[in-house]
DNA sequence: TTATTGTCGATTGTCAACAATCTTCCGAAC
DNA sequence: GTTCGGAAGATTGTTGACAATCGACAATAA
């Protein structure tokens, strides 16, 4: 039997908040190391600090905020060595994930990372630079997605968080543009065909590019 | 400069708590599966239900404990699924690991290898089985603290603490003794030789039998 | 008997007031 | 001028009461 009607989205208060404030500090709302102050934030959001608090907890351990106790709160600002830890890491679990799926890519995979791929060229061709952050961190997650890995999902999950953070934030302060055109073509066409270790090198180069990059933005005066 | 004296442990109940419910759940006064209540925590901890219901959202996050809205929360009791997936990141981690770590071992890293390896052995033949475990777990967690990666140590620390918990429940359940006086001999060996592949195969067969005898428990009647 | 509805206890979610802590700044002593 | 101390303000931490939700069981009607 199907669904009659769509379930109720009866979520908490901390549960909405959470990402409430995970869109604003990942759109820019709340820039990098900017303070975060529970009262006045509760009653922005029109609720108490109870729940706020907890959806600050949240963020907290997904390493967006950092807290010192009784004084303050802020928003993440990533060093250079953070980027450069964010994307050795990277590298390592898509190197995994690409090994789990290789065997297991069916056609919904190359449906799937045609499609990602296809949104990411749209956006990129429109000038939308926000969704082209979304829409290229989209195509990565397909690998961890097709794993079927739970944990290896959580973690991506992690990661994926603080560098949209770094990139939107970076992009928006500099005015610098998003991911170029050609820059998943090699992706692609590599995970589509037949040679795993090619693949291999492509996400350690795809990486080693990203960190520099990346890391050219914290070099500005 | 060093530090001249110990910073004062003055730290919030929330993270007290956090760190003795991390206890209770480590040592199987709080077994797998068992429920969890706020209320009567917070009375048997002497504090109100607040900070108690923060320092449970962040086991939650850990995936320490599981909870659905308005009706329970309980310890997690492991899959087998989630034994499999814990030890294959394991192995990915582990390998990026010692990958990093490599060309920078010195003379610190082999004397701590082979301290935390006599240790494990000295508990092994005390018969101590809980501290067997955290001894094993000591062992393993040297080339993440060698590897001066804080993403990476923080992602091997949530990865430990599961796997504790299911093994310590495990044991006092099924009164399994812990791991063998041998199992370690090769690992310590390889990490203090000069061939990277041996070692990273070795990683990948401990992995592969801990994964099996881990399994093994839940196959019981 | 069986399906439906109402009720009740248990548990988690939320709130608003109050306490503890940290930082800043100002004044006094030297 | 510098250092010390302490008050004031800002912010997070904690509390106890109250509200919302869920699951089970009893009451009811077909």
């Amino acid at each position: 039997m199907g669904q009659l009607v769509d379930l109720l989205p009866r979520s908490t208060f901390r549960e909405q908040i959470s990402v409430k404030l995970r869109e604003a500090i990942m759109n820019g709302s709340l820039a990098p190391g900017s303070q975060i102050v529970e009262s006045r934030l509760a009653s922005q959001f029109g609720v108490s600090r109870g729940p706020l608090r907890e959806a600050i907890r949240e963020l907290i351990n997904e390493g967006l905020l950092v807290s010192r106790s009784y004084t303050s709160t802020f928003v993440i600002d990533l060093s250079k060595d953070d980027v450069q830890e964010i994307y050795s890491i990277r590298t390592a679990l898509e190197t995994f994930a690409f090994e789990l799926v290789w065997e297991m890519r069916d056609d919904w995979f190359r449906d799937e990372i045609k499609r990602r791929h296809a949104a990411l060229l749209e956006t990129i061709d429109r000038g939308a630079d926000d969704e082209s952050i979304a829409a290229e961190l989209s195509l990565h997650s397909l690998v961890y997605e097709a794993s079927r890995h739970k944990l290896l999902v959580s973690m991506w999950n992690g990661l994926k968080g603080r560098l949209q953070i770094y990139w939107a934030a970076h992009h928006r302060a500099h005015g610098i543009r998003g991911p170029k055109r050609e820059s998943h073509d090699q992706y692609v066409a590599l995970a589509l065909g037949d040679d795993l270790n090619a693949m291999k090198a492509e996400i350690s180069d795809h990486m080693k590019r990203g960190a520099k990059v990346t890391e050219a933005f914290l070099e500005r005066p």
